[in-house]
DNA sequence: GCCAGAAACGAACGATCGTGCTAGAAAGGT
DNA sequence: ACCTTTCTAGCACGATCGTTCGTTTCTGGC
């Protein structure tokens, strides 16, 4: 690796934290610079503009989650056991604040801005949900859920779940976020039984 | 209401809107007082601080939140009908974007800014949850629902269901996204019986 | 119709925003 | 050790940020 994509994937990590932090919209270059102690002009010179800083580290974020949640994932068995394996990595995931956090708060950012930013948030939930739902679907013939079930509502609701954990246990500190979170994973599951 | 008044209600309005498209912390005082035909200056002078215009424009969306959805739930029969009140009309009211977007946004804003903004968000949503615990309860106690079914756990898994919907509908754009809301919301009602 | 007080304006402030341009420092193949 | 490429700093730009201040315009009770 050159020095400049060194340098230029770390500026990426201490963006994706700061943005899991104060959103990403809310990413300043200048700050962004004094963070990484290179100067305003020197970091500019990595991403031709802001956006495209953005939908870098965007890209960057999604990498670091399929690391930490997709990909663990899918070394678990396939079928309801991975199902289940993706869902505590991502609650692992999302314990302390990593790049789950920052999905959550650049869709609620984006949602109503469109844009290139808008439109890979879009893809890259779109891709998800449909690992999400093909994990289900192995699931559904390997006769652990009911053969009815709606492998694209099984999605949906499952990332419904996960948005109501990050609120709990992000915005309000709630010490029984996971608890709750489980138990809502339990009943959708049971549910698909 | 005097003359101050009414253009500091207009300005909440407005900024309200705007909030809830780009975010609370989006807000600027330039672009809001150009929206609003007023100087930067007059504005501002209504409201003592950027800090303190977007505590009021929280408070001012809170009202409306309560006018469109909490209100005219509190109408409807208690138990289970009121809880079905309360759903389709938060639906209602998130279809076209009002201020239950800005609540969602701005959590997922604040949800690691620690500040007066911050509290003010949970303590709105402890306030709502609680109210929505309370009309689950009553539905226990009137025998719709199993007698150990979990009120704030129901209150946890119906925000969780309600943000899936924002999160489909507003970034997604998924035209399914109501109907998928409405299946989990009642298999959420089925798993209490 | 006058006059006190409220409300809005215009100009300016220091700071910071994103973005260019240019010169020099560092890196790395030969 | 040289030379080319790659990287970074410095400086400056126009715009906009939140905020202050003094002045002007409007309102409403008398």
């Amino acid at each position: 690796m050159s020095k400049g994509e060194a340098t230029r994937q770390a500026v990426l990590g201490r963006a994706a934290a700061t943005a899991s932090r104060i959103g990403l919209a809310g990413l300043t270059i200048g700050s962004l610079a004094a963070d990484t102690g290179l100067s305003k002009s020197g970091l500019f010179a990595h991403f031709q503009s802001k956006e495209s800083l953005q939908a870098q580290v965007l890209a960057y974020a999604r990498e670091l989650f399929t690391d930490q949640v997709v990909r663990p994932a899918l070394a678990a068995p396939r079928g309801e056991a991975r199902v289940r394996a993706l869902f505590e990595h991502w609650v692992a995931a999302g314990r302390e604040g990593g790049p789950s956090c920052l999905f959550v708060s650049a869709s609620a950012e984006y949602d109503d801005q469109p844009g290139p930013i808008r439109d890979q948030l879009v893809r890259d939930h779109l891709d998800f949900t449909d690992s999400v739902a093909q994990m289900f679907r192995t699931g559904i013939s390997e006769g652990r859920f009911r053969s009815d079930a709606d492998p694209d509502q099984f999605a949906h609701d499952l990332h419904g779940v996960m948005l109501g954990f990050f609120h709990a246990h992000r915005l309000l500190a709630e010490p029984a976020a996971e608890a709750r979170t489980r138990r809502a994973f339990e009943n959708l599951l049971a549910a698909a039984k």
